[in-house]
DNA sequence: TGTACATCAGTGAACGCGCGTTCACTGATGTAC
DNA sequence: TGTACATCAGTGAACGCGCGTTCACTGATGTAC
């Protein structure tokens, strides 16, 4: 009774120590994200969410940018996170050959999940950067497995060539490619003018882009 | 003498008669997005430019929701006007097959070339809708043809079907896995995480994700 | 175990900014006689 | 050809809004004695 109690978060709590409130206004920066893409991300909505007064939170974040920023590392990771979860789906009994393009497929699955799943979060993790941080070489965009989206799409496109699928001669910058495909396809859908006759048939509009990848690369 | 003059436009006009404040004021609203993107888009800068009072933007544009419509018409009309440059300029000595496949990769072309020509005015024309008008019906997008970007796009890989290039069991949709690949790499690049190391090489990627699309669709 | 103290996370108030939009108006324009 | 008039494009002033950010502060916390 004499120390703070760790559960019951909202009332419990009196004062944020310890970094609770940088946890709670990345919290609030992410719903925000996700409700409103990145323009929606504001220093003084995620104060008034974590209930805590706007200057707040300068103690944690250098400015808006700064939030900004932490939002969008957290989006990648996201986004790393749902490839990841699709690789590990993959069947374990496959030729090197077909490992190496499902490992592709599975990638871009991850991605257009992703995407469908966290529209918000998706188009702020890929937002415009606003003349601003280009490389933001601070912020960790990792998933759990330790490589970023695009270290996840690069090693799916050197299994191709391993395997013998892909010349090694084709290999320079084809990820680009393959990520162009998909990522187009995503951004039209989730907030581009594909939304409406498309979005229904997402998935299905998902794999025959993988398709045009795979026989195309 | 006792007329006004048809030149000297910025220091002559007196007052914007008939029309002239609406063209004016669009006119500003593509520069700022040229600039800035949709986001820059004004009312209170582009009457600033047109070096009128704020509300007299209210005279030919029911709100700022209008102006920017308008703006992404135009914008839409400029992707239109790209592609048919792209598509004049094709030989005419061409088999039905070869025209076909090289009006697709026109089409695709003029759509990348007007990107990396006109970013700010590209991302304006393909922006997130705000959740708001998702038809604006009322906007003409076409360019000088009298087709849109989309109708184009359409008609060339109808002509891939005409001419016995693609079966017609795989036309449902097709346009889709084209527009997505190459939106995806406009995107990636005018304004995304590509814009540095891809950037200088754009129209050579182009090439190859257009080549992606050939082979792949 | 108890007390004094330094730290620093969060407060309260305020700033200046640019935005969209509304109001009653005015004066140049084109038209009707 | 000249004059009276109605129209309506643009004016001037003002509103409320939400934003990012700065300032001096205060009071709960953890620590040193």
């Amino acid at each position: 009774m004499q120390t703070t109690l760790p559960s019951d978060s909202p009332p419990a709590r009196k004062t944020y120590r310890q970094g609770d409130l940088r946890r709670a206004l990345l919290d609030a920066g992410m719903a925000l994200a996700r409700e409103g893409g990145p323009a929606a991300i504001t220093l003084r909505e995620a104060t008034r969410r974590a209930g805590v007064a706007p200057n707040a939170a300068y103690r944690h974040f250098a400015s808006q940018q700064a939030l900004l920023q932490s939002v969008r590392a957290a989006a990648l990771q996201g986004v790393a996170e749902s490839m990841e979860n699709a690789l590990a789906d993959l069947p374990t009994n496959l030729s090197a050959a077909d490992h190496a393009r499902a490992s592709v497929r599975a990638v871009g699955t991850g991605y257009l999940r992703f995407a469908q799943a966290e529209p918000g979060l998706f188009r702020t993790a890929f937002a415009v950067s606003d003349k601003l941080i280009q490389a933001t070489p601070e912020v960790p965009t990792a998933g759990p497995g330790g490589r970023n989206p695009y270290e996840l799409l690069c090693d799916a496109v050197d299994l191709l060539v391993a395997s013998g699928v892909m010349p090694a001669a084709r290999r320079p910058g084809a990820e680009i490619l393959a990520w162009s495909a998909v990522h187009g396809l995503a951004m039209l859908v989730v907030d581009g003018p594909l939304a409406a006759p498309v979005g229904p048939h997402f998935a299905l509009f998902g794999q025959r882009v993988l398709d045009m990848v795979e026989k195309g690369l």
